[in-house]
DNA sequence: GTAGAACTTGACACTGATGTCAGATTCAAG
DNA sequence: CTTGAATCTGACATCAGTGTCAAGTTCTAC
């Protein structure tokens, strides 16, 4: 699958996707011409990489993280480290405080709407 | 109450507090001498417009939307106009995709977490 | 082989809330 | 008063992913 291909399929703009390459999350192999040629397991891997960075992780996390994913292909996927568990809980407690702080906004505004379509 | 207590009690910096005040989101009296006097209602609405910040509002959506949200005080609030509800609906709807998209992140997280503590 | 679409790398801009620093002024307590 | 803490304004930096443009190359279909 070819850059453009993949963008249309996941959202992703390809200058994201290269992005994404630069910072070691996505591989792809090369045509004899250079072009990018991902397989069919990249769709998954790119939407998941997106939910991460707006869930707010870094590029770094990102990549220590993705290889400890149970793979869609169902293949070997490695075991976290105690330091890397550990961060990834904190991760995930900034993001259960994100969903909350996210719920209470939601209520807000469907106050706000809610009242302006009663008055 | 003064701008530091207020930083404070509400846990946002004080240069937050500030710009606040620039985009028209926090209104506060002034002493003789010119430092700014916050009323007690304040930390509840700061606490307010950090939330919406984070759910991914910008300074005049959040503007437009304060008016007519229910005063802590009982006080009078505006009505929404449509155009606003229009807005604040499709901004609902983001938030929705946004928690949506967290759950799956931290659902992530947990199924790493959990392989590494199993392992 | 040729035309046009798709892709390549590289560079620069932007966003917009927040951090930080400097120098001046005000406040509160002794 | 005096002194130190708190506050004021204004300016500049930052962050990190993404948009965008340019000039050149590759791919694909006729």
């Amino acid at each position: 699958m070819r850059i453009g291909e993949l963008a249309r399929h996941t959202g992703v703009s390809e200058r994201s996707l290269r992005y994404y390459e630069t910072q070691g999350l996505l591989a792809a192999d090369r045509t004899p011409g250079g072009h990018r040629d991902y397989p069919e397991a990249a769709v998954d891997r790119v939407i998941r990489i997106q939910e991460l960075y707006a869930a707010g992780l870094h590029s770094e996390k990102i990549r220590q993280l993705l290889p400890c994913m149970r793979d869609q292909d169902g293949g070997p996927s490695t075991v976290a480290t105690p330091r890397l568990v550990a961060d990834l809980t904190a991760e995930r407690d900034r993001i259960d405080r994100m969903i909350a702080d996210l719920v209470r906004s939601r209520d807000t505004l469907d106050e706000v709407i809610q009242a302006a379509e009663a008055g």
